[in-house]
DNA sequence: TATTGTTATACTCTATAACTATA
DNA sequence: TATAGTTATAGAGTATAACAATA
């Protein structure tokens, strides 16, 4: 195994063994090479959030969809309003309760998500090879513990 | 062992199966636990990154500091000019190379740097808890592998 | 000419408050 | 009255371009 947390614990830590750091960092190296594996189709890896939680049926209402993704309801707008002026997903009044929207993926967009889908996974795979499968898989476990005790 | 992704890979993932929904999150979860302990220091966790750049002696100038955390230089005016408000850190001109400042922590700095990297710590530790003390080295050295790759 | 720190500026993401239409 | 979506607005964080001082 390479390099842990020093055991001495008084002195200054190197930035490298801060967890904050290391989980910001990876964060930012994965998402911009989503971002550019993403981008002949016309969507990020902020719009992949939320398309899956809508194709996979996760939300049936954008404040839904923004409360799993754990951002606003304002900021989840604007999201849609450019996947809608893409023709990727559509808003429809539910008419069980017209305050609502129903918001769903158009043919095109089911096509656009298949395979940006597909893309993201290719960048993930290749983004843990280091690791090994156990090792990915570990890694995800690990992370879902960590937020697992976050919600209580 | 909990969830791991799933074998089937044609379907949509959930979104707590994706790395960077992830990464994200916990990064999120840790930062808002630091802050809210650091508050009566007046340092935030963002802080503390610069802070500990500073205090290991890992650069000697602003763009260095800058560039060991990998936010631009101009960002790092704002936040020195702040540090340097509270009297946390002090800028002086380096006398071999006039145009750069060197950057140390003042006397009341180091105490407020010493207190504040014992309370991120014991921070990190309770948010990492229930991994083990294996697991934490464990994920530590995974991001620390996947970050490696990332710099080549 | 090139580099360090700085300022001005703009763009993104996020958050708060207020509005509308529905319930 | 409460809720879903929206708009307006403001605050962070970040990035680009241009400037002064220095090399």
């Amino acid at each position: 195994m390479s390099s842990q947390r020093p055991s001495d614990r008084g002195s200054p830590r190197r930035h490298d063994d801060v967890l904050g750091y290391l989980l910001k960092h990876a964060h930012m190296a994965l998402e911009a090479r989503t971002d550019a594996a993403l981008a002949p189709l016309r969507v990020t890896a902020r719009d992949m959030g939320a398309l899956r939680v809508i194709a996979a049926g996760e939300a049936r209402s954008q404040q839904e969809v923004a409360a799993v993704l754990g951002v606003d309801r304002t900021s989840m707008v604007a999201l849609l309003d450019a996947l809608e002026r893409e023709g990727i997903v559509a808003r429809r009044p539910f008419e069980q309760d017209r305050r609502r929207n129903v918001i769903e993926l158009t043919e095109a967009g089911r096509k656009v998500f298949t395979e940006a889908e597909q893309t993201a996974l290719a960048v993930e795979d290749e983004f843990v090879e280091s690791l090994g499968a156990d090792g990915a898989n570990e890694l995800r476990a690990a992370l879902q513990s960590l937020l697992a005790e976050t919600a209580q």
